[in-house]
DNA sequence: CTGAAAGCGCTTACAG
DNA sequence: CTGAAAGCGCTTACAG
């Protein structure tokens, strides 16, 4: 910059008003400006910019993921990415594979390259952290996981009541012995769609069976062992309810392994590419990552404009995203031989009528 | 840093060889400074440091991808991070959306914010911009298209020859008319994918019918339209080789509609989620986008080190990651009357032996 | 409207 | 081994 000053013939000060755009300097000196900088091949530091800038902003926001190139994840990204280039902001990601510590490491790593803002997945296990970074300034927004860190604002979906009704309509079409597959109980979603699961069983009258439930399973090969191993004991299910994608995908494998997917009933909670090609089409819970990552930027976004004004005192948020279920097939799929105490599910024509 | 070396009763220089971690620093002191963090919450001000650093070095680098969103961006995205967070180095991810405007926005943003290299899968239309960074002593890395700029590392996987090989096999099991799905032709993948399909065809001594190739489609609606109207005409193709995994995509989605999954042989370039649990399982040429990730950040990183060391004097290299097929069922597909021409293909017994 | 000077938070020769 | 001082590339009151 101080070579362009002088090329151009003009202060210091000049070039930096030319550079940020500023209003009310000479034409004649923007254009020498312009030239200088085009000469000399110039290029605008940032980061020396924004150290010395009054309000501090580097125009840059941390995204704390799971994995980036998970599905859920990748799509928040995106989502959050476009939200924030309109607004000239960049944003970072980073995958934290729910270990609290790289999470940890993570919120350290973008705080110290002092980005204006932090969007998380939390683990829920590093959350002191977070609590810390918030309290010395940084605006946060929570995703995918309630968390309850003060001046922290949430974006969540509503799990254990869309897993609830999932669950209930499986009881309607006569499904009495429904199996669970759930993710790591370390996860707040994991545990609020079991309290879904959970409350559909007490609404409905039926008891949960233990047998029934594997928790705390967190990827697709251990998923596809759980199926396995509940299809083939004494009293198998007639349904499936698999909480995550990863899991989903593999009670398909398994469903199709022993060729019990036409058979078997299958929910699965959180859509993933190609669940409507299979056969039959999987049946989903679907979250909107895209419209999630948008309320979550602009909740950020609005936090980081108060703290310019200072007037940082809206109290923490708590967005609910809609939700869906999309019913494709395999989780309409009723039990075979319809249970005696609920006649009205033979009427639909489905085996015999004895 | 002030205020923890105030508290601390030191000198400056030694509190910021306590938090570099500098050899030979009296312990009490090192006691005293930590402690004096802690109690101020003192966060180090990366931005601060690389800006006053010897080697100005950011512990960061960009990465130009085509989606942050897309399968194989998402996986190369995570290979690269994992590699640099072994060294301790960030990445900084973006989107280009195939737009030479936004690539060249990207790496603009990234230059400016003093990253220590860059790994950007080129849309080949903003190679000027990347050749001036490049120019400036930004190492740079190009993946997946390759680019022809002075110092530029190249990561590719071998396109012709691998799209040739798919198409004879094709042509080996009976086929003499194979459609064809292409990526937009700015995309140098597309056209070196192009270029094998019209080989496979010089050697096996076809003649190209353009009645049967459709270029310059960029997703899967586009390509289930471009299916359906080459099934729908006069002379239809009996197998299809899609160019990339959204078109394989749209294409399968064609094929289910038109019940034409089981007849018309299909193989795809790139692997895609859940490609082997549809049926037939969809038979591709994989990349390994996580081997491809690791060797461009080893590029990138030899070329940051080398840099150090003021010998940044290696000529641009090349590699050629592998890539295999992987037969799978679609592309096993044997033609449904068996051409005249070669009663060979009979003896496998398909169809009946007149 | 423009420029000289101070200073953002840090690192690094340079003396001691 | 330790500290005072200079300075990285920029922005911003402050005078002119």
């Amino acid at each position: 910059m101080k070579d362009v000053a002088t090329l151009a013939g003009v202060g210091l000060a000049t070039v930096s008003r030319v550079v940020n755009g500023t209003a009310n300097v000479n034409p004649d000196l923007v254009r020498r400006v312009t030239e200088a900088s085009l000469k000399l091949g110039y290029r605008h530091d940032l980061t020396a910019s924004s150290l010395r800038r009054a309000d501090r902003k580097t125009q840059t926001i941390g995204l704390v993921l799971e994995d980036v190139a998970n599905p859920y994840s990748s799509l928040l990204h995106r989502s959050v990415e476009e939200a924030c280039r309109l607004r000239g902001i960049l944003v970072i990601a980073g995958s934290s594979d729910e270990d609290p510590g790289r999470e940890h490491e993570l919120v350290q790593t973008f705080t110290q390259r002092r980005v204006d803002g932090l969007i998380v997945v939390p683990t829920g296990r590093a959350d002191e952290e977070i609590a810390r970074v918030r309290r010395s300034g940084t605006p946060i927004v929570c995703v995918d996981r309630l968390v309850d860190i003060p001046d922290v604002d949430n974006v969540t979906v509503d799990n254990s009541g869309s897993t609830c009704e999932a669950v209930l309509s499986l009881i309607a079409l006569g499904h009495r012995r429904i199996g669970y597959l759930g993710d790591l109980d370390t996860i707040w979603t994991a545990r609020r769609r079991y309290a879904g699961y959970s409350e559909a069983h007490a609404r409905a009258g039926l008891p949960l069976d233990t047998r029934l439930i594997r928790r705390d399973i967190h990827d697709s090969e251990a998923a596809e062992q759980a199926v396995s191993e509940l299809l083939t004991s004494a009293e198998p299910p007639t349904a499936l309810f698999t909480a995550q994608n990863l899991l989903t995908i593999g009670a398909v494998c398994a469903l199709r392994g022993m060729g019990a997917h036409r058979r078997i009933a299958l929910i699965g909670f959180d859509d993933f590419p190609l669940a409507d090609l299979l056969e039959p089409a999987v049946s989903v819970i679907a979250q909107d990552p895209a419209a999630i990552g948008v309320a979550a930027a602009h909740l950020l976004l609005e936090r980081i404009d108060d703290h310019d004004h200072d007037h940082d005192h809206r109290p923490a948020r708590h967005e609910i995203v809609p939700i869906r279920y999309l019913p494709r097939g395999s989780g309409e799929i009723e039990p075979e031989r319809p249970a005696s105490a609920s006649p009205a599910v033979v009427s639909r024509g489905q085996g015999p009528s004895s």
